[in-house]
DNA sequence: TAGCAAGTTGACCGCCCGGTCCGTTTATCG
DNA sequence: CGATAAACGGACCGGGCGGTCAACTTGCTA
């Protein structure tokens, strides 16, 4: 167990200012975000950051931490959602709307991430079976698919809006659509490779 | 016009070399791969990638331009071929194929590429809304998806796999039909979010 | 309020990157 | 061949990055 005495004033207020910053400066800049602007953003020194985060990873390993942590508490409020259709479409719908922005993926890189966040990504992975095998029985997703093609899927919306310069903040949700189509069951085409095992 | 006389004999081949291995290090690290390490894969001197290519993005628009040429021709010969829908989800076969690795993609960042790849990405576009023009027209894609939607979501097929650590080199396929069956009109559901205007 | 640990800071370090430059090598052609 | 321009290569440069550190400041507590 870590003995964790409390922050100081200043610093739980400084921490809380360079994880807003991290976010917004990831969210617009990439991965490739540097730690200086983050600082400068934040109104700190640079050594603060590695003060309160041994590296950047371990600084974007905290803002992904707590995505997944929001994204997991709503995927289990939606397992027990009536309709278990509209809850995968809702469970898919906040995670592009909470990753709006830039891209963070936290399927990614394998990179070494901390054990916490490998383990809340686990975590969100099972959810996301659940949630697609419930929508499978019930005969609203295609029964080709498994939750590893979803979780794969989840991120496209995202992604292919991020190559429209100017688009509309919602844009990812015609394509949300459009997807969630292709995983119903109706005028579904046989797939033509086996699904990942992997995810 | 450009008075090119013909290039040595060594050059031709280095220049040869230089673009192949450029492809393969593009392909296995991203668009963050070193000119240094292009230049050691050819086997030639960091000096000699800058004799050829004015700098490391002139590189990259070299071998995009390759690929979108290619593509273009492809388009072309489909936009002839007897069943449309066909045609639509080979020309979308062949992009994702070619793009087969990491991302490179021609749609991206606008950095200013060079005038020549903006004409022929604009000539690509082109040919997807007319293939697509002709799908929707025979009722194989729905009345509500454009050009557009199909250019962006060409690339989906490629990200999403490109985050299963030892994916089949074919599992793109997979991905490129579930979204393929959500283009097609049968059990369509609407969309909730006008098209973008821009590519 | 005094003392001290906790927190802050920005100069600094080493590294690697894209790009330059010039002495050397080499294909080409009269 | 031998002359010459084209091509080569790798030491080198400036800049920006992640990360460190020692001098300094400040919130907490007795």
């Amino acid at each position: 167990m870590t003995s964790t005495r409390p922050l100081r004033a200043d610093a739980a207020r400084n921490r809380r200012l360079l994880l807003a910053a991290a976010a917004e400066e990831f969210a617009e800049r990439g991965l490739d975000a540097s730690v200086a602007d983050i600082a400068r953003r934040a109104g700190v020194g640079k050594g603060t950051v590695f003060r309160h985060f041994a590296t950047k990873d371990h600084l974007l390993a905290a803002i992904v931490l707590d995505r997944i942590d929001a994204l997991n508490a709503v995927g289990e409020r939606l397992l027990k959602a009536a309709d278990p259709g509209a809850a995968l479409l809702e469970f898919l719908t906040v995670a592009a709307h909470q990753r709006q922005q830039r891209d963070l993926s936290f399927l990614q890189d394998a990179g070494e991430l901390p054990a916490e966040v490998t383990r809340a990504r686990a975590q969100m992975f099972h959810t996301v079976h659940a949630l697609v095998d419930r929508a499978r029985e019930h005969g609203v997703v295609r029964v080709d698919v498994t939750g590893a093609d979803v979780i794969l899927l989840m991120c496209a919306p995202n992604y292919v809006t991020s190559y429209v310069p100017d688009a509309s903040p919602d844009l990812w949700q015609r394509y949300l659509a459009i997807i969630f189509d292709g995983l119903r069951p109706e005028g579904a085409h046989p797939l033509p490779h086996p699904p990942p095992a992997a995810p």
